[in-house]
DNA sequence: GCCACATACCTCGATGTCAAGAGACTTGAT
DNA sequence: ATCAAGTCTCTTGACATCGAGGTATGTGGC
């Protein structure tokens, strides 16, 4: 079955004849399908009302254990956000009451981030329907290739998680 | 080696023994792997003084082949977003000089954006960068194995470009 | 103890995107 | 010919993000 991306790579080989090509046929797959999955995300997501952005917060909590806190500093490094758009986020979450802040005990500048039961409670249902629809999508695939995949990609992504960048 | 991909999926592990994590070793590989190349995909840009978007919207037009001319609508279906902020888009690029708005001789209601000869030149230096750049990042990989991968990928991403979505 | 420096979070202004809709023009039926 | 419906581009207002800088608190050398 033919892709947009064949399709592009075809009219590269037309226009530029002259040029290797070939890394197309793997990188813009992997950022068209992102585009894809962040587009399924959403509507998942909308299910449970939640916007992405919420759920990345709050799993990132969740998955911090009980009692499910974290410190504004530690949600930045995990969500990849600016120190503003975190304060943002926390703001609304917390109106919405699905976190609260504390104060730091231990640290007179420094504020805690806890889930509310709500907020664990939802974050628990859209993981589950997030996972429903990856599993959708990767049904075009055999367990061995979905394994042989993630090796794949394991292979791409570990250079950019270890030597930091 | 070890990558983000295996600490999330083990914290899930820990947290919702329960649930079938499984597609997030795909998918979630996916999506971070996507998010940095978006940032590798910027800094090679960066070296044109071409932002990400403009690169889009002039290889789109690279790409349409001599008079490298389309539409504002042609361009929108191409790089996935809404005519308001391609309106904009195009707006800036005219003002670069790298492309020009034309009447269509055939719709007096429409336009055509063409590429200048700056624009082509500009659009063909940055995707030889972009090029290298990957290459760089497949480095990883032999041959067999990328062809592997693009094998994959296109199984996954052929249902959303034939099954409109 | 004091002071310079580092850290943690928040505030503010600028920017880019989206969604909705307005305006201009074309098309097809009557 | 005329008119309603459709198409295409652009405008507008709301909103989330980023980047720079501010305020308060902690830390370590002297």
């Amino acid at each position: 079955m033919e892709d947009e991306v064949d399709r592009l790579v075809a009219a590269w080989r037309r226009e530029r004849p002259d040029l290797d090509v070939e890394p197309l046929e793997v990188l813009s797959r992997v950022s068209r399908l992102a585009r894809h999955l962040d587009r399924a995300r959403r509507l998942a997501f909308a299910e449970h009302q939640l916007e992405p952005w919420e759920f990345d917060v709050l799993t990132a909590l969740r998955r911090a254990g009980n009692p499910y806190q974290l410190s504004p500093g530690q949600l930045l490094t995990q969500t990849l956000v600016t120190s503003g758009t975190m304060t943002n986020r926390i703001d609304r979450l917390a109106k919405k009451g699905l976190v609260e802040r504390l104060p730091d005990p231990s640290d007179r500048r420094g504020v805690l981030v806890r889930l509310t039961e709500e907020g664990r409670d939802r974050a628990d249902q859209a993981l589950a329907g997030l996972l429903d629809q990856e599993r959708a999508i990767l049904g075009e695939l055999s367990s061995a290739q979905r394994g042989e995949l993630a090796g794949l990609l394991r292979q791409l992504t570990a250079p950019f998680d270890n030597i930091p960048g």
